[in-house]
DNA sequence: TTGAAACCTGAATCAGTATTCATGTTACGG
DNA sequence: CCGTAACATGAATACTGATTCAGGTTTCAA
């Protein structure tokens, strides 16, 4: 656990955030125990009550730590953000250029959703309950990758190009990819899906527009 | 209580089906309205009474026609699923090969979204609705898109591949630069997105990857 | 023209559920 | 050891909103 993110960068935090070991520990059950209701149940399905029975107190201490429900989905859609940030930054940290970066970073994804589903489900309807949020969301990540881009270009490693818009379609790749391969159906090899995609991005799909295979 | 119909193809079908001219009209009348207002609202925000005041009927009359709200969003991604496809298949027939196919499509798409934006919202929410007719959309989608893949595969217009991987990337790049660009921020031509995405997908990303620009 | 089926009405019902609050219980600095 | 702030409880509150229903109105085939 890294240090608790200073409280003043977030707009509507709950009703004071806990000031003793107990209540640390209880919050940090609280969301959790949203965390897995909304992935499993969904948003709307999930009652207060299936939250806090999950975390094992009373339904009424939810509001000792979070103003309301969708408060609570907001700051889970930020957490969430974070590791899944950090997860991806750790695993593409050793790539050669930046298509073997964007190998590692599909198959990090994949994996990192397929251990934790309910990244998706929670990030997704919080898009129906607070826009604002997912855009950010989704914007954020955006801008991080445009330059990622940019430096790669910069080192000769890709063609230039309109990088925000190819920078949308990747994450639309790997959105649906993941919906696809990591959440519905997992049968199918990691390793297939990530040569896939990894020859698409390399060579495009024209016949004869790359090297050929061998 | 008059027999019911017994519907053997569809499975919930509402109360009955019109059997008036009058009975119709009203029908498309709701269907409309309430895919204005899931589209603007969304689905959980939206109540009857808002469907039903939109339509210009009272309250009790919805349940004349559709057994629930829930059966109502399935018709209607069933029914924008329909409409969408038409569309897209009248817009790219009559592309030389897969590849300006692929362009006629997104392009065809985008416009289609921006001027349907209903589309997006109410799909994606009926996702956590009831996620088999999600999925359904996808995958039948999904599957006439594999076919054409594997046709111009035989047909030379582009490399052999994992169609099934390569179509879900497809249409997760459609999707997000949709949202992005056809629904949040429409300010940027259609023409630079298209041009962006076609070279990527025919020559990928790689420095050198495919032909030059000139 | 007529009567029965189809259609329309909107107030009443009814269930679910986010949030509050009065009342205990626990932690811990002094 | 206290005393007090912090924490926990769960029944009661307050409200929303989908669905029903008992009765009126319109349509249309005969």
């Amino acid at each position: 656990m890294t240090s608790p993110d200073s409280p003043s960068s977030i707009v509507g935090t709950a009703p004071g955030l806990p000031k003793t070991a107990r209540g640390e520990r209880t919050r940090t059950r609280i969301l959790k125990a949203a965390e897995e209701t909304f992935g499993t149940l969904g948003y709307h399905r999930a009652g207060i009550a299936d939250i806090t029975r999950a975390a094992g107190v009373a339904s009424g201490t939810f509001y000792t730590y979070f103003s309301s429900k969708e408060q609570t989905l907001r700051e889970l859609v930020q957490e969430m953000g974070r590791r899944l940030r950090a997860h991806l930054e750790r695993e593409t940290a050793d790539a050669g250029d930046r298509l073997e970066a964007e190998e590692k970073g599909l198959r990090a994804f994949l994996q990192y959703l397929r251990d934790n589903p309910a990244l998706y489900r929670v990030l997704q309807e919080a898009q129906f309950v607070d826009e604002s949020i997912y855009r950010r969301y989704y914007e954020s990540f955006g801008e991080r990758y445009v330059r990622m881009l940019a430096r790669a270009t910069d080192r000769g490693e890709i063609r230039s190009g309109n990088d925000e818009v190819r920078v949308w379609a990747l994450m639309g790749i790997s959105n649906f990819i993941g919906l696809r391969y990591a959440l519905w159906e997992t049968e199918m090899d990691f390793d297939d899906i990530v040569a896939t995609v990894s020859d698409l991005l390399r060579n495009g799909l024209a016949a004869g527009g790359g090297r050929e295979k061998s």
